[in-house]
DNA sequence: GTCCGGCCTGTTACAGTGTAACGACCGGGC
DNA sequence: GCCCGGTCGTTACACTGTAACAGGCCGGAC
């Protein structure tokens, strides 16, 4: 839990040291600005356990399971719970502000803020373990075609692929274990 | 395991009863013929416990998890262990038999036989909980794309959705929870 | 001020999901 | 006979997720 430490963690507000693993498009800062804002427009609390989750989530290169987040959010003499964990991610799930991958039993930090209706597309790479978010409106299309034609009126969409992110291919096949 | 009597086991093998809520086209007798051949070609072992669990996953109209199986699997004085379901269900999804559903950890009998490139799409139905199985050239082709264009070597694809089917939105929406 | 109600969090307990490890059994190949 | 691979039974354990209850905090009603 102190092993990141060598990055400063989130006091100063600069704009865009690559965090190391270097998966890091996502804005710790961005992430946590927009999650204020969204509190703010629509009256909810965004509590420090929801920040401290949603940057714990937003630090980490890869998925990371509800233990996991607990485990970095606790400290000696004071462990924070995974049942507030679990809470917390409720929260941050259902306002888009995280991800839950539901292969992995794990969450990801939304990389994008795409409207309600737009569901994202997750590519995770069995070698270095980072999911890669990206949003295409074809295969939107094409999904709601083929749920029209078969009158199934969908409310939420998984599309989760699995497989060797360019990086990684490049690399030596499936060697390193490291995103990047 | 025997309130589904009404609408014929699998004794008789004419082709498209449409089994009523129609999710049930899945014939138990057909999956555990193609098991068979399967495993005569590629020189594996469909056990009887491989065969059972086939059968119970195929006779269900819904979602079942692995210790609900276990559950069914097993007679007084003799049960069968989740764990030994697990080592069945991995024979069975590894040879598109059975899928899994990432998102309800639970598992459907495959209702096409497609060919190990074509992946499916799980339409999984809030209200009545069934889950219909479909394949579309025209999503495997947007994705192909897009993960070409990202750069990323597909080796796994889940597409699930969640929502309403047909027959449920006819029938006062969220009223039942059986399947028809 | 006090009371009340909503929301969030801490805590405990528990159910559900999945895997590791070891041993036994059974099938062929030698 | 022996060995070897694959399957299965059994135990134990880790991980994932939720229910239920209690306490704190805060803003509004009175
Ligand atoms: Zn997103
Ligand atoms: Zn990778
Ligand atoms: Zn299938
Ligand atoms: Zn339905």
């Amino acid at each position: 839990m102190d092993e990141h430490g060598t990055c400063g963690h989130h006091d100063h507000a600069h704009g865009d040291h690559a965090h190391g693993h270097g998966h890091g498009p996502v804005r710790t800062a961005d992430l946590v600005a927009r999650a204020e804002r969204l509190a703010q427009d629509l009256g909810l609390q965004f509590t420090a356990l929801r920040r401290r989750t949603l940057e714990v989530v937003a630090e980490e290169g890869r998925p990371l399971g509800a233990y996991d987040i607990a485990e970095r959010l606790s400290a000696p003499g004071k462990r924070v719970a995974a049942v507030s964990v679990y809470r917390a991610l409720d929260f941050l799930t259902e306002h888009g502000l995280v991800h839950r991958i539901a292969s992995r039993n794990a969450f990801v930090p939304c990389e994008h803020g795409h409207g309600a209706g737009e569901s994202a597309v997750f590519l995770i790479c069995r070698s270095c373990g980072s999911v890669d978010e990206t949003i295409s409106a074809e295969i939107e299309r094409s999904l709601d075609r083929t749920l029209a034609q078969a009158g199934f009126k969908p409310a939420s969409r998984i599309v989760e692929i699995e497989g060797e992110c360019g990086a990684c291919q490049g690399r030596g096949e499936a060697s390193r274990t490291e995103p990047c």
